[in-house]
DNA sequence: TTTCGTGCAAACTATTTGCATATCA
DNA sequence: TGATATGCAAATAGTTTGCACGAAA
């Protein structure tokens, strides 16, 4: 497997973008993050390295990474957008505890079967899902 | 089965809340409406049959609607919630054309099962779940 | 008659964009 | 060299909030 800054170098090639010390920055911060950045999280991380990179920046070389293949936006639906590294990740879902925001990846093969089944019984053809869970972790819950 | 305005009112009340009639006139409009709303289009509605309601008590209402069971609050991700009564209607997931827009309400019961198993295998008591699928439909296809 | 609601406009938050300058290919 | 990227600040979009006035319980 190619190496995730030769995939993101390729994507900009291709694309007739440019490859740039700020760009390297960001996607080698990102992926050295665990778990679910936002931008604004991301910028912070970022500036501690660079502190004269912009949150412009931060921002649009983030939608090139998503372009790219290279993350994956998650929309927990609290208003803000956040990103996880999804390159050679095998996709998954997330359970979510409400009271602590511990994040749980799930993955079950029934249901993503019953989802591409479903769509082909509409007449659609599946391009991706999103599936959220929503509850009480056991810890929250003693 | 009460009426969706009973339950309202009886939800204000419980609250120490008032029922008005901009409330009232704001649930009634939602519930002619089919489909999702977002508050910037049921505000237009609103406005039609009572051009002195401002849109903040739209945004406010709708609140109160989705605390009461009322109505669901919707999210597809384009940045804006989008809200669909749900008082006396089944759970549905939805199925989304991402060309056209077209949007199906699907069940499943092999999903949902699943998904309660899954939150339990991980100890979690689920409360809700959001599951989006997105595709193109048969007519975009052609 | 007091608490709550309303409309308005200003404030807010996350994100995008215009522009002059700096940088990559 | 010429196209693209950057940082900054201003602009945007959706939504929330402060406030003075008005209305429900």
């Amino acid at each position: 497997m190619k190496a995730p800054q030769d995939v993101f170098t390729e994507y900009l090639a291709n694309e007739n973008l440019k490859m740039t010390p700020q760009r390297r920055l960001i996607l080698d911060t990102m992926l050295k993050q665990e778990g679910h950045l936002s931008s604004e999280e991301l910028y912070v991380y970022v500036k501690k390295r660079d502190s004269s990179i912009g949150q412009a920046t931060v921002y649009r070389t983030l939608k090139l990474l998503s372009d790219s293949g290279l993350v994956e936006p998650l929309d927990f639906a609290d208003g803000v957008t956040r990103y996880e590294p999804s390159y050679g990740k095998d996709h998954h879902d997330h359970l979510i505890c409400e009271r602590c925001g511990k994040n749980i990846e799930i993955l079950d093969d029934t249901i993503e079967r019953r989802q591409e089944e479903l769509a082909a019984e509409h007449g659609f053809t599946l391009l991706k899902h999103k599936m959220y869970l929503y509850g009480i972790c056991a810890d929250c819950r003693k």
